[in-house]
DNA sequence: TGTACTCTGTGTGCTACCGCACATAGCGCA
DNA sequence: TGCGCTATGTGCGGTAGCACACAGAGTACA
């Protein structure tokens, strides 16, 4: 299936000028991404980032007890390690594959290279760490204020955006630690979903059913998000945010 | 005072080659800080970057609800408006003076003319905003995982890392619209701190008595904040943290 | 076909935080 | 001196989410 993982894929590979896919695209390298899989610890010094075709990957921030927080969540229209085009070259957050998939890789030094040129490459680099910073932000404010319900809702609708089709393979204790709560908490808002027709899910397999009524329920985060991140790269990329490839 | 207010005293400014500064310094205009402005509300167009040299400065999010909570403070380390280099021109988030004083401020296209320069500046606008973004992720989990009581620990060193002395003016109904939380709670958090004899304050003044156990109480949130912006910025700037002119 | 494991459901008691209501106390200003 | 405002203290009932414990049920694999 050469077409379905094509770069292009990508939205941020998609919306680079044809002179820089010249340049770049040779270098990519098509990396199949397992589900769980750590792409980078904290303080790592990263030497790739990855442009995610159809895997999903979460940040995670882990604390010195063990519990964890997911600050954000990255797919097709996205990139992982920001942090080395920002200068740090690495980050106090981990990187964990969510939904398996593709990704391609491109060595950190190329990218640089290219940042370095401070053509579009840059501007499309810096406009897309901006939404990642709303996404960020909104994570915040929606950790303090609103409901486990309601964050489900917002985490599904996250995800969901990311996959083709309206199903993922998702445990509702995986989803637990990605939402930094109990696994129980999960297992009663979901129950409560499923009990409306909202969503349907078995054995670590979950299916949305209702997608509208899934953003009725869930807290104005999810849309903030979505219409900061359009607005900064939808523009930009001039791909339609749900395209998928037959 | 003139020399209370030397724009070096903004760590971003004094970390600025020679040239740079040359360039754009006599372009920088000291704007009094009022307790409680708003820089910029949700969406605005920057026109200005603000470098606050004694004034604290809160990114802020508010919800519909009209619920809020603070995701970065920004004092003399660093500067309000990343927006306007990151590509974006706006933000979802609030900026309000949380502390009086000043700051420098400079057109936004002054800053964007010496930023495609390329030269250091644009490094170090980098720099800052990966440093940021590490505080707001640390919010967000913070904010998931932390009781108030430590969070009012964390809050209060971070401020107190960004001015003179030991003291400032702030109620605990401010404090708590920052956290996200009920004023009582706050009174709760600090009427505990106090019998510890670990702060003091009346109407509206708080003073820090006892440091060391200010960052014994507070969470590792505080410190893993700190300890990233040293990295990323302190190296830089070569100027000691706390640092402060007599 | 059955066994082992993983995923999901449920109950009990506990704590932190919330929302509301109201009491006290320091400070500014007439 | 006293009035009024603002900051702080406190109590009470409600609820969301936690920790722990354990029960059922689906799937995989022998």
């Amino acid at each position: 299936m050469p077409q379905s993982v094509a770069p292009e894929r990508n939205h941020l590979l998609a919306a680079l000028p044809a002179e820089v896919k010249v340049r770049l695209f040779p270098h990519l390298e098509l990396i199949p991404m397992e589900l769980g899989k750590v792409l980078y610890e904290p303080g790592d010094t990263l030497q790739f980032v990855y442009f995610p075709v159809d895997a999903i990957v979460s940040m995670l921030y882990v604390m010195e007890s063990g519990a964890s927080a997911e600050i954000a969540i990255v797919g097709y229209e996205g990139l992982i390690g920001v942090a080395l085009f920002m200068g740090g070259e690495s980050t106090p957050s981990r990187a964990v594959i969510q939904s398996a998939g593709n990704a391609y890789r491109l060595r950190g030094q190329l990218l640089k290279d290219e940042f370095c040129r401070h053509g579009e490459m840059l501007l499309l680099m810096l406009r897309y760490t901006q939404s990642l910073i709303a996404q960020m932000a909104q994570t915040a404010v929606c950790n303090r204020h609103h409901s486990v319900d309601q964050q489900l809702c917002r985490w599904l609708l996250q995800s969901m955006d990311r996959l083709p089709g309206n199903s993922m393979t998702m445990t509702q204790e995986l989803i637990a630690n990605l939402l930094g709560v109990r696994r129980e908490s999960v297992t009663d808002a979901a129950g409560k979903l499923q009990k409306q027709g909202v969503i349907e899910y078995s054995r670590g397999r979950i299916t949305v059913l209702d997608r509208s009524r899934l953003e009725a329920l869930s807290c104005e985060c999810y849309s903030v998000v979505k219409k900061e991140s359009d607005r900064l790269l939808h523009t930009v990329a001039g791909i339609p945010r749900h395209a998928v490839d037959a």
